[in-house]
DNA sequence: CGAAGAGGTGAACCGTGGTTCACTGTTGAT
DNA sequence: ATCAACAGTGAACCACGGTTCACCTCTTCG
């Protein structure tokens, strides 16, 4: 047997692997969805056309991992925020806080991952990115319900509603890059309190 | 002058429009916005292909129109359902379970409608899609809000992001076909209601 | 009835961008 | 050194579907 990879061999090949990976994550948040060609991130990871399919059997697969790392950053980022043994309503507005605030800092890359259009396989991915905030607001919410700070109810039902609501609540401001992020925040961390924080433990303005 | 299209030969043309913009529909209602394609839309309304661009310059504003379309005939269903003197509270819960209702008995249609990956022409039309709903919940909390129904706040920022809840809400139980509607009218009635009822008027469990 | 202009047709066209593949360069065991 | 296998290349390919256009047909009016 002449040849067999080796480990050195192994990295290269990871390294080049993460290499396209970042270029489609950066042309993602430059230009969207829509300037994220081939052609175009393999030449910003500097290789060609054709090396992309060596790590990907397609487009789609690429972006649908692009689309996954990118919900795991930003719900790890949601996750890293919790304070033990902080109330759950507390934890849900700085969530939400930090949801908007992130978006608005990035609004290319936050309507990319939202609400731009694209093809059913990606758009399957999609769901994922939603998905994992609603899980993270559904363990939370059950938390609280199980404390007593969260009216009861299906927890999955409401998680979706209020990731339905950040996310369409943000496609406005981010459509005309307009920002106010303040009262944006505001608004949103009270809808969100009013519509899920128990009745007995209302205790904040 | 040889010739000059009379009122019969306009009758003729709008049938014909018309006859297009219903084709389009049903497609769309029957296969989402991926099985509407200018020639199958041709087909099934009985004429060529080029005579649909006798009527419209693209597909995108043959599509922007069946939108439009659409979002007026929903909302006028909703706004046909407002009774004399009925508590804003009330309306808002009749309205929540006709969009869920409505979303869930022609689910692939809803898809198209709320969700579905479009080019992003018909997407800026999707927003007055979601516009109008948006608009029409946000008078109805103004109005509430005048009554002391419902609790202050942005009125705009409110209904956008109770459409977001009912949308995301729904997307998940479209896309897998599973209904269950009797708990996600009152799921979310519930969440509608607590999120924007004012707390002195709590009065309903 | 016949000329002139509008409506109607659908096969062919074409731009786009994902995908391929014959070729070159590199790696690793013998 | 040698060769098999694999990584890398990028120009060419091709599928797809919206759009066009040369050709008919039909309507209107002198």
């Amino acid at each position: 047997m002449p040849y067999r990879p080796t480990e050195r061999t192994r990295a290269r090949l990871a390294a080049a692997r993460e290499l396209i990976v970042d270029a489609a994550m950066a042309q993602l948040a430059e230009g969207g969805y829509a300037s994220a060609s081939v052609v175009g991130v393999a030449r910003r990871a500097g290789v060609a056309t054709g090396s992309v399919y060596r790590h990907f059997p397609s487009k789609s697969d690429l972006l649908a991992e692009v689309f996954r790392r990118c919900a795991q950053a930003e719900v790890d980022v949601l996750r890293g925020m919790a304070a033990r043994g902080q109330p759950v309503t507390e934890r849900l507005a700085a969530w939400v806080e930090a949801f908007v605030r992130r978006a608005l800092a990035e609004p290319v890359r936050a309507y990319a991952l939202i609400a731009e259009p694209v093809d059913p396989a990606v758009e399957a991915e999609r769901l994922v990115f939603r998905r994992a905030y609603a899980d993270l607001f559904a363990t939370a919410l059950r938390d609280g319900q199980a404390r007593g700070e969260i009216e009861p109810g299906d927890a999955d039902l409401l998680a979706a509603a209020i990731v339905g609501a950040l996310s369409e609540a943000l496609v406005g401001p981010l459509a005309r890059r307009q920002t106010g992020a303040d009262a944006l925040v505001a608004g949103l961390q009270h809808f969100v309190l009013s519509a899920v924080r128990s009745h007995e433990h209302a205790h904040q303005a």
